[in-house]
RNA sequence: GCCGGCGUAGCUCAGAGGUAGAGCAGCUGAUUCGUAAUCAGCAGGUCGUAGGUUCAAAUCCUAUCGCCGGCUCCA
């Protein structure tokens, strides 16, 4: 038995639980749909008044009431006529418009418990006595059928579990990634701000962060630089005849921010890619030359919509670690291998290993929405999904989920909340070259136009960071910490020797904290408890000359000297340790 | 952008027509302390912003900005 298959069906019964509960407590209400989902389920419902937390009591109160009386779930198959003649009797009007799309050869079924029917392919559990393991979560709006064009529903969110443990876990689960949010932490350890009075999605990385995201960077360079790359950058602004070579204008142009200067008119830049393209444009190019590999942690701005912003998940300005590889065709395998090695090895440094890896295909029923050959196409497809292949990775194929322009492997992150997060993209470009019209020159003299990669290891930095807050809960790896050291001086007549190893560690690259403040040990420890090291200097300290090391998860490790613990530290620093 | 909820001290929140309150943080003082919260005192707010209703608005209404949960979007 697939307890996956299982558990959808008790979630999916759930769901008519809840339906048939709405419609007995708020007659008239119209329903959408309520299909099984991660977690649990929903059901979308059309009801003038909207519904509160509140009304969350008396409907888990009405389920339960249906639950105990143990009402059997009846399949049964209709005609066409039959099922609109049904819903149009019961005044159900999505059913109604979810019917006549039914294709017409499609068997209609019904499913009904007690007085409750409802259009539905199932399965079900066979009674409402099996049911019960449930709990409302949330209401929130959602369009018709996923078109903003359609009517606005009202979304009932519940979870639903086998056992009330699982539940329960799942509920702790919810509880105990509030505490690791980004957004909350972000605050509490003054990593970064959002400032309303200064705009939304626009990020003030203070000190803390500031430091956490210059580590990344540096790494981000310093293994850029070791595979060939070569590092860029490129201007914030540009006149938009760039944007309109490059398409964006055209495509993008509500997304950007675009201002006008004298009697011209700039953009800032969305995108680094025209940018860098420019570069590869500036001389003539030899075949000798390829691959060209530029990278820039470019700064882009992006008019996300008001709604779509979320903490550094989703922000409208936001630092790009963008590259870009000019290579000739027979390079291609071969660069796309070592991207997606690259990738995998750098997210896996930086602490995350459940990565989901997906091959974005173009949908093979509507080859008009793509540029370039169908040739080109199923060629590059065969390339990406060979790559993939002959690392032995695992991956899903996802049809119609390529860019325009060409296919792309992703990586997807898993955060905390379980959620996928957008990791690296390598993606294949057959537009850009072509309107920047980017060449080299090939060993016969003749001119050829130069295959362009995309990749992007993190995407946005700021996206990346969110998720690494959240992953770490704000206990940093060592080489990243904003704080690595904490000197606890036990009294203040251990503070001129805890200054000697202050200045000491210091003096090594190591990021230290003295707190020299008056306060007991225990109150120092806890305020410090997110630092990798914590020295405690009392008086057997002093007279010794060592330092009692305490690790934030270790607890105390012992004593020694303070040149001892330098070199450990520095160890893990350089190590780039990433418990 | 859309639906719903919410904006009160640096932070977390209480107050629901009668003139603003707690804890933590901060400051001052006392305490000099051995591995996750020492005690006391002081200070801190045009209640997001702008209008309106009212004798009186943090509280009711409107608009606006922002945040939260989703939807949509992410050439």
């Amino acid at each position: 038995m697939n307890m996956t298959i299982d558990l959808d069906k008790y979630r999916h019964s759930t769901a008519h639980l809840l339906a048939d509960a709405v419609l007995q407590l708020f007659p008239g209400t119209k329903l959408g749909i309520g299909p099984a989902i991660e977690n649990g389920f929903y059901y979308d419902f059309d009801r003038d008044v909207p519904f509160s937390d509140a009304d969350f009591e008396s409907i888990e109160a009405k389920m339960r009431d249906i639950v105990s009386r143990d009402l059997p779930f009846e399949r049964q198959v209709v005609t066409r006529e039959e099922a609109l003649a049904l819903f149009s009797s019961l005044g159900q009007d999505y059913k109604l418009d979810l019917i006549n799309n039914l294709p017409s050869d499609e068997e209609i079924t019904v499913y009904r418990h007690g007085d409750f029917v409802d259009l539905c392919l199932g399965p079900h559990v066979s009674s409402t006595g099996e049911l019960g393991v449930f709990k409302l979560i949330s209401v929130a709006g959602a369009y018709w059928l996923g078109d903003e064009k359609n009517p606005m529903l009202q979304r009932i969110y519940g979870a639903a579990f086998a056992t009330q443990e699982q539940l329960d876990e799942y509920l702790k689960k919810l509880e105990e990634a509030k505490l690791r949010d980004h957004r909350i932490l972000g605050k509490q350890l003054e990593l970064f701000s959002i400032d309303e009075q200064v705009g939304a999605g626009l990020v003030y990385w203070h000190p803390n962060g500031a430091t956490i995201k210059r580590e990344i960077e540096r790494f981000w360079e310093d293994e850029h630089l070791k595979r060939g790359y070569d590092l860029l950058s490129t201007p914030h602004i540009a006149k938009s005849k760039l944007w309109e070579i490059s398409g964006h204008y055209g495509h993008y142009k509500e997304n950007m921010y675009i201002f006008p200067v004298g009697n011209e008119e700039y953009v800032l830049k969305p995108m680094n890619c025209p940018m860098h393209l420019q570069v590869y444009k500036s001389r003539i190019r030899s075949y000798r030359e390829l691959p060209i590999r530029f990278a820039e942690l470019g700064t882009v701005y992006r008019r996300e919509r008001s709604g779509t912003l979320h903490g550094l998940f989703r922000v409208r300005g936001y630092t790009c670690d963008d590259a870009h590889i000019f290579c000739s065709f027979d390079q291609v395998e071969e660069e796309i291998g070592a991207l997606v090695e690259f990738s995998q090895y750098f997210v896996r440094c930086l602490g995350f290993e459940n990565l989901q890896i997906e091959l974005s295909l173009m949908d093979p029923a509507h080859p008009e929405h793509y540029i370039g050959s169908p040739e080109v196409w199923e060629r590059s497809q065969a390339t990406l999904r060979h790559v993939l292949q002959s690392k032995s990775l695992e991956f899903i194929e996802i049809e119609g989920e390529a860019a325009f322009y060409g296919p792309k492997i992703d990586f997807q992150l898993i955060d905390v909340y379980g959620h996928k997060q957008q990791g690296s993209t390598i993606q294949l470009d057959f537009n850009l070259p072509e309107r920047f019209d980017l060449k080299y020159v090939n060993s016969s003299g003749g001119e050829e136009y130069v295959a362009l990669l995309h990749n992007a290891i993190l995407g946005s930095i700021e996206r990346f960071m969110a998720a690494f807050i959240e992953n770490y809960g704000g206990a940093f790896p060592m080489w990243v910490s904003p704080v690595q050291v904490a000197l606890l001086p036990i009294t203040d007549a251990q503070l001129e020797f805890a200054s000697q190893i202050h200045e000491e560690l210091k003096d090594s690259g190591l990021r230290v904290y003295l707190d020299d403040r008056n306060e007991k040990l225990g109150f120092k420890i806890r305020e410090h408890s997110k630092v990798p090291y914590q020295l405690v200097i009392g008086k057997k300290e002093v007279e010794s000359s060592c330092v009692s090391v305490r690790h934030r998860s270790r607890g105390q490790i012992g004593t020694m000297t303070s040149s001892e613990f330098k070199s450990l530290a520095c160890e893990e620093v350089q190590n780039r340790v990433i418990s």
